[in-house]
DNA sequence: ATAATTAACTATAACGTTATAGCTATCCAA
DNA sequence: TTGGATAGCTATAACGTTATAGTTAATTAT
């Protein structure tokens, strides 16, 4: 085991004192040529590498970028951390990961960690419990800290700062009407309960399309998906519904805010013997891989969550290296598009 | 905006030297109960805390893990991060994330920056490309350097390190077994090239079962996926071949080294009208979502990834606490386990 | 010849901690 | 009444850097 040598042991080896090692290694001109190549010399054959957190002490600033998400296992949050990551590598910073697991506690304890830790910023996407709870202290205080903070997808107009959405109620609103432009006019919406932002503004997409066709909205064609903790009650609920709903009323296409319960309703409709699309055709958000793979493929609304992370990303980066004023604050909205498969 | 205080302006504040706030906010009997109890009241009131930079300068510490995988949008190991997150969190670390994206120069790349930086230990799954030039300097320096190293899944032999891998040659061969117990000998293998070790002892298990029920191998039968960055023509190469191979040749079992390969070949067997199971069924490695959500939906062998990731955090932290000595090495073999569903 | 300039270095402080050793009253024992 | 113990505090060094302000000795200008 070698440890990596410091400028300390350098200057005595050579001696000669630390600034002069110091300088060297910077190709300073107050330094004779003669010492300093000598000096660069001694230092590559040691592999001198200085040592990061002795410069991030000094420099107070850790170039390490803190991303909170809800959770890691999710085809979209795993696609916009992959885009972070790309993108702050690229302007050389590190990525530190922390999870919420929905969970407001978890996201308080994560935002402390990572407040008085190693990082200089914060991507994050807010946990459902958290929405619910309306309580955003946490992340005001690290904002009052001067940790700049970008939200991106489940964000709140509350907060002050960069945010990176997704035109989530135009784009519910397109899909309906695409729907009800192939004569589809019973639309039931599988949708998350109201406190989750994006689920809303899907909602109300859906809402706003059918009023504009003089389609009365039925309160039945509505399935809000309780979320309990473990995937597997929550999706249990939806399949009990839906089937309920189909059984005792004409449904003729379904419009799902996420591709997990759109890939449910898939299965329900399988063991009903209905037939996708013909019967029901069915458009998700998330594009995923369950839309790709699953027979037939799914219709879906694509939130491009590689240019989200990037977003994201470029926002808070330019608020660290002070391109952008820190209080001034932007709001990126990202165009969903919609990626037309068998299911519609 | 509140910049957070430190000791030294608790000390100015109050009058007393540094050391005693310190000492009074450790709880030091030093110090007399009246001055400790007027400074933790002070510390308290103005929200102290402890500068964690600092803290890992003199400790030598940073009590963060950094963690390189080849893939984050991906089921399998987005679970381990999830479970390693989980596991490192719990044990007061923290977790940094680096993507190779399969690239050896990335690979090399990550594991620098991670080693002169701000992590006490690497959890890591190792790149294709790096498995296929065998050259694997960058793990053995940054071992060099007293920095443990624990590999899972995609792991090497030559490397003297904690290790956590799963019995796939077992899994595999028992994947085998099941499907010739259900009269099925002509069993297509879709495995990847051999230089990926978990492909290769996947492909070896899939052997011996034939040899054992003296069956015949069939190269015909065995499609190794050339993988090309972006796995759209990865894909499209796997549906050629295994289009040609169907038409020209009776196969009745499909065995799929990952979820991706059997999804794809799923949509195959659906194109040319091939019942699942009926006609062929299938199995398949990586019990992810496309296993559950496809349809049929498929059976597939579950590598227990929170296991995985559970395992190789506590390996790594154990010789970070010095729990276990810095010289032995254990490698951790995790069973894997048949989940049945539809396709077989 | 002497002051001013410059080249080539070094010392010091600082970033925020903590551990070790050191200091100064006060108190008690002999 | 003097020396040792103790309580309660402080000074210092160290972790590994870098920026600022010195310090020499040699060189140049006048």
């Amino acid at each position: 085991m070698i440890r990596r040598i410091t400028l300390k042991e350098i200057a005595n080896e050579l001696n000669v004192s630390i600034s002069t090692v110091s300088k060297s290694l910077k190709d300073s001109h107050e330094i004779g040529i003669e010492t300093r190549e000598k000096i660069k010399a001694f230092a590559k054959a040691h592999n001198y590498r200085p040592n990061n957190i002795a410069l991030s002490l000094k420099n107070r600033k850790t170039k390490t970028i803190g991303v909170i998400i809800p959770e890691i296992v999710h085809h979209f949050f795993s696609i916009v951390i992959n885009s972070i990551e790309k993108f702050s590598t690229e302007s050389g910073y590190n990525v530190i990961i922390a999870v919420s697991n929905e969970s407001f506690e978890k996201e308080v304890l994560n935002m402390e960690t990572l407040a008085n830790g190693h990082i200089d910023g914060i991507i994050m996407s807010i946990a459902k419990e958290t929405l619910k709870k309306q309580d955003f202290h946490h992340i005001k205080e690290t904002i009052d800290l001067g940790i700049p903070v970008v939200l991106f997808d489940r964000v709140i107009s509350e907060i002050k700062c960069d945010k990176v959405i997704v035109n989530d109620k135009q784009a519910a609103k397109e899909a309906t009407q695409v729907l009800i432009d192939d004569n589809r006019e019973n639309i039931l919406l599988l949708t998350s309960e109201d406190y989750v932002s994006v689920g809303n503004l899907r909602t109300e997409g859906y809402l706003e399309a059918l009023k504009d066709n003089d389609i009365e909205p039925d309160s039945n064609l509505i399935i809000k998906v309780k979320d309990k903790k473990g995937s597997q009650l929550e999706m249990s609920y939806l399949e009990d519904e839906l089937e309920k709903v189909i059984k005792s009323k004409k449904v003729d296409a379904i419009l799902g805010v996420n591709e997990i319960y759109a890939g449910s309703a898939l299965k329900v409709l399988k063991k009903n013997n209905i037939s996708v699309p013909k019967e029901i055709s069915i458009i998700s958000f998330t594009d995923g891989v369950i839309s790709r793979y699953s027979s037939p493929s799914l219709s879906t609304i694509s939130q491009h969550g590689e240019i989200m992370g990037e977003r994201s990303a470029e926002l808070l980066i330019n608020k660290l290296t002070g391109k952008t004023s820190s209080n001034e604050f932007k709001t990126e909205i990202i165009n969903c598009s919609l990626i037309k498969r068998e299911s519609s």
